[in-house]
RNA sequence: GCGCGAUUAGCUCAGUUGGUAGAGCAACUCAUUUACACUGAGAAGGUCGGGGGUUCAAGUCCCUCAUCGCGCACCA
C-alpha cells in the first residue's frame, strides 16, 4: 500500500475528529451490552460504570466540562481496552433555579417577565428552550471524544425519572424524613423563591452598626429596619449585668413608633461578650432569633414583605424598600427621638446573599418541605468512616465528613415553575383547616396541587439511581458504579446527596471512587467569566488546535483535584506533539510497506515499551493520569523518535521494519485514552489482518 | 474564626514509600531540508517562601511563621 497522501502534510485534526468520533460512535461499542455480543471471551466479566454529571442544560459547554469530559473518557477508554465492560452515561440536568434564572434575563431582554406568566406556558418555554440546549450541549460533549453510551442519555424530566424523584420523596415522607414546616428559609426578593443553604454564598460588606437605647438596655444592630416588631429583649440567664430581671418581666420604653412594652427572655444562645450581652430579636427574618422565639413560644411578626419592602407595620415607612431607604429613615426616626447612642460605619460583616444575582437574603417565614437530614447523614458519614467511600483526592475527605457531621434540614421547596412537581396536595391552603396528601394522584376535586417545584439537587442527588433506571430497574447490575469524578466544588453540594440518596434507596454507597478535579483557570491563574472576558471555549480550542492537544494539556501538569492553568500556548505544544506522532507514522509507513514478519520481542526495546505501557497503566489505574499522559510524551518524543528510529533509521533490516511498526502499534495503543482521534485514525492505516478493527476495543495487555 | 490548597528555573506547573532537582513555554548557541521547521543537537537558568526539628540523608516527614487562593461559619 503506498503511502496515504493525507500523510504528506501536517496533521489536520478538523478532518479527523468528526469522523473518527462517527466511527467509533456507529460501532456501538459505547454500548456494554454490544461489546459482550461482540467480544464475549473478553467482555463477559466486570463491568466498570460511571455515571457523568449532568452538565446544565443552559448554555455552552466551558473549559471546566473539558477536563471532565476528558478525566473520565480517559480513564473509560482505558477500562474498556483492559476488557472491562464499560459504561459511562451520559445525561443532562434540567438544573431547576440555574435555567430558570438564565431563561429571566433572556426574558428580561426582551422585556418580558416570568411574574404573571400562565404556568404551563412559561414552563413550555423554558422547556423548548432547555432541549435545544441540552441537544447543542450533547454534540459540544461528543466533539471532546466521550465514549458515553447515549443509548442510555438520560434527563432529568425524563418521565421515568421524574415519577422516580417523586417516589422517593413519597417514600421519605412515609418514613418521617420528609415534613412540611413554617420556618425561617432563605429567600431571594428578586427571584423570588426560597434558597438551601448552598445556594447562597457570602458577600462582605461595610455598613453600619447602630447602637440603639430601649429603657436601659443597649442594643446592637445592622439592621434597624427590621425592628419594627421587636418586643423582646434578649440576655444571658448568667449574666450579672441583668440579673435584676427575671425571665418574663416586662418593662415600657420609647421605641420608633412610640411607647412599647418589651419582655425580657433569659436564654443561653447569648453571647455576654458581645456588645452589651443584651438583644433584641426579630424571629421572621432571622433564622436564629427564630430558633430563640420558637424555644420560648414568642410572637413571630413579618417586617418585611416577599419583595423585600417594608409593610404595613411601619407605619409611615410603609412600602419603603427596605435596606437602603427603610434603613435610612429608621434611622432618622430613632435619632430623633434620642435613641441613637452610637454610629460605628465601618464594620465589616459577611452577610448571605443570592449567589446568582447577590441579592442579600431575606429570611422569611414559610412552609416548605423539609428533609430531615440527621439520620440519613449520620449513614453518609459512617460510610466514609468505614471507609466504603474512596476519595481519590483524600483532602476533600474532611470537607465532606464535616458537612456531614453538621447536617441542617433541607428545604426542598422552591418556589419556581421550572423543575419536578411535588407530589403533595393541598385541601383549604393557607387557611385553617388546611390539609395536605402526599401522593402521585390528585385525591379529590377540592384539592390543589402544591404549585412549587423541588431544588434541583433533590433528584439530581438520585442521579445515579436514576439513570439505572431506580431500584428493580434494568440498569441497576451496574450499581454502585465504580467511579464519581466530578468538580471539586460539588464536593457538599452533590456529592454527599449522591451518597445520602444512594444509601437511602439501595443500602449501598452509590460508587467506589471518588475523584474530585480542580477548577480550569486562564493562563494567569485567574477563574474564568465572561465579565473577565477571558472564558476559553473547548470547541473554539480544539477547532484551532485540536481536541486530541487540548485533551493533553488539560491533563499534564494537572495534577487531582488541583486547579489547571490553561494557555494556549500549552495546547500548541501538544498540537505539536499530536503532529510528531502523525510524522512518526509517516515514517514508519514509508519504510515498512510490504513487511510481514513475526516480531521478536526478546530485545531491548520490545522490552521497553512493554514497560512504559505497564506504567502508564499504573498511572491511570491509580489515577494519577498526568503522570502517564507525561510518560507517553516523554517516551514517544525523546525515546522512539529521537533515538528509536534514529538508530533503526541507520540500520533498517527487515526485521527492524517489523520491530518499528510492531512499536507504533504499541504506541498509539497506549496513548488512545489520552488522544483517542489521531490515534484511532492511525490505527486505520496501520492494524494489520486480524486486529480489531478500532482501536476503541483493542486489548491493552 | 475553622478547614483545604498553594509557595520549586523568567512564566505555567510536575516531582507517588525521604537518596545530591524535572517538563512545557520563553530566552540563548549551533545544525539547514531531515520521517517531521508543528524539526534536530547543545548550553544556560533554581541556596525548592522564611525559621526550627527528626534523619546518615529532607523539595519530600513534623512544628512554626509569612504571603496568596478557595471553601465554610459567624454574632445581634
Amino acid at each position: 500500500m503506498a503511502l496515504p497522501e493525507k500523510y504528506k502534510s501536517p496533521y489536520e485534526s478538523t478532518k479527523v475528529e468528526g469522523p473518527v468520533y462517527d466511527k467509533e460512535l456507529n460501532s456501538g461499542f459505547f454500548t456494554p451490552e454490544n461489546l459482550v455480543k461482540a467480544f464475549p471471551e473478553r467482555y463477559n466479566a466486570d463491568a466498570w460504570t460511571t455515571i457523568t454529571p449532568p452538565p446544565n442544560a443552559n448554555g455552552r459547554l466551558h473549559a471546566g466540562h473539558a477536563l471532565d469530559v476528558t478525566l473520565k473518557d480517559i480513564i473509560g477508554r482505558f477500562k474498556r481496552m483492559n476488557n472491562k465492560r464499560v459504561l459511562m452515561l451520559p445525561g443532562s440536568d434540567h438544573a431547576g433555579f440555574e435555567t430558570q434564572v438564565v431563561y429571566e434575563k433572556k426574558l428580561e431582554k426582551e422585556g418580558r417577565s416570568r411574574f404573571g406568566m400562565d404556568r404551563d406556558i412559561l414552563y413550555k418555554e423554558i422547556y423548548d428552550f432547555t432541549i435545544q440546549n441540552k441537544d447543542t450541549v450533547a454534540g459540544e460533549v461528543k466533539r471532546i471524544g466521550a465514549s458515553y453510551d447515549w443509548s442510555r442519555d438520560t434527563f432529568t424530566l425524563d418521565e421515568k425519572v421524574v415519577s422516580g424523584v417523586q417516589d422517593t420523596f413519597i417514600k421519605m415522607y412515609n418514613d418521617g424524613l420528609v415534613y412540611r414546616s413554617k420556618r425561617d428559609v432563605n429567600w431571594c426578593s428578586k427571584h423570588q423563591t426560597s434558597l438551601s443553604d448552598v445556594e447562597t454564598t457570602n458577600k462582605e460588606l461595610v455598613d453600619t452598626f447602630y447602637t440603639f437605647k430601649i429603657g436601659e438596655f443597649l442594643i446592637g444592630t445592622s439592621r434597624p429596619e427590621t425592628k419594627f416588631g421587636d418586643k423582646y429583649i434578649v440576655v444571658h440567664p448568667t449574666d450579672p449585668r441583668y440579673s435584676k430581671y427575671s425571665h418574663g418581666d416586662t418593662f415600657t420604653a420609647e421605641w420608633i413608633l412610640g411607647e412599647t412594652t418589651f419582655t425580657i427572655i433569659k436564654d443561653e444562645s447569648i453571647d455576654m461578650e458581645f456588645g452589651t450581652g443584651a438583644m433584641t430579636i426579630t424571629p421572621w427574618h432571622s433564622s436564629i432569633d427564630f430558633d430563640i422565639a420558637k424555644k420560648h413560644n414568642l410572637e413571630m411578626v413579618q417586617v418585611i414583605d416577599e419583595n423585600g419592602k417594608l409593610m404595613e407595620i411601619a407605619g409611615e415607612l410603609k412600602g419603603l424598600r427596605a435596606i437602603t431607604e427603610g434603613r435610612k429613615r429608621t434611622v432618622e426616626l430613632l435619632e430623633q427621638k434620642g435613641l441613637l447612642v452610637e454610629k460605628n460605619e465601618k464594620y465589616t460583616h459577611v452577610v448571605p446573599v443570592c449567589y446568582k444575582c447577590e441579592t442579600p437574603i431575606e429570611p422569611q417565614l414559610k412552609d416548605q418541605w423539609f428533609v430531615k437530614m440527621a439520620p440519613l447523614a449520620e449513614k453518609a458519614l459512617e460510610a466514609s468512616k468505614k471507609g466504603e467511600i474512596n476519595f481519590v483526592t483524600d483532602q476533600f475527605r474532611k470537607t465532606y465528613e464535616y458537612w456531614m457531621s453538621n447536617p441542617i434540614d433541607w428545604n426542598i421547596s422552591r418556589q419556581i415553575v421550572w423543575g419536578i412537581r411535588i407530589p403533595a396536595w393541598f385541601k383549604n391552603k393557607g387557611t385553617e383547616n388546611e390539609e395536605y396528601y402526599i401522593g402521585h394522584e390528585n385525591p379529590g376535586a377540592e384539592w390543589v396541587q402544591d404549585i412549587d417545584t423541588f431544588d434541583t439537587w433533590f433528584s439530581s442527588g438520585q442521579w445515579p439511581v436514576a439513570t439505572l433506571g431506580f431500584v428493580g430497574g434494568k440498569d441497576m447490575e451496574y450499581y454502585p458504579t465504580q467511579l464519581m469524578e466530578t468538580g471539586r466544588d460539588l464536593v457538599f453540594k452533590w456529592v454527599p446527596r449522591m451518597v445520602i440518596f444512594g444509601l437511602y434507596l439501595t443500602g449501598e454507597v452509590p460508587f467506589k471512587d471518588i475523584y474530585l478535579h480542580g477548577m480550569a483557570l486562564d493562563e494567569k491563574g485567574q477563574k474564568m467569566s465572561k465579565s473577565k472576558g477571558n472564558v476559553m471555549s473547548p470547541i473554539d480550542l480544539a477547532d484551532e488546535f485540536g481536541m486530541d492537544a487540548l485533551r493533553m494539556s488539560l491533563i499534564v501538569g494537572s495534577t487531582p483535584g488541583n486547579d489547571v492553568s490553561m494557555s494556549k500556548d500549552k495546547i500548541r505544544a501538544y498540537k505539536k506533539f499530536v503532529n510528531k506522532l502523525w510524522n512518526i507514522t509517516r515514517f514508519v509507513l514509508e519504510n515498512t510497506e510490504g513487511v510481514n514478519l513475526d516480531v521478536n520481542l526478546d530485545n531491548d526495546k520490545a522490552k521497553r515499551i512493554q514497560e512504559v505501557k505497564d506504567a502508564i497503566a499504573k498511572h491511570i489505574n491509580e489515577y494519577q493520569l498526568h503522570l502517564g499522559a507525561e510518560e507517553l510524551y516523554h517516551y514517544v518524543w525523546h525515546e522512539f523518535a529521537d533515538v528509536v528510529i534514529e538508530d533503526v533509521k541507520k540500520d533498517l533490516t527487515d526485521e527492524n521494519k517489523a520491530l518499528l511498526k510492531y512499536m507504533l502499534k504499541e504506541i498509539v495503543t497506549m496513548a488512545h485514552p489520552f488522544m483517542p482521534f489521531v490515534t484511532e485514525e492511525i490505527w486505520g492505516d496501520i492494524r494489520s489482518e486480524g486486529d480489531v478493527e478500532l482501536l476503541l476495543v483493542k486489548e491493552w495487555k
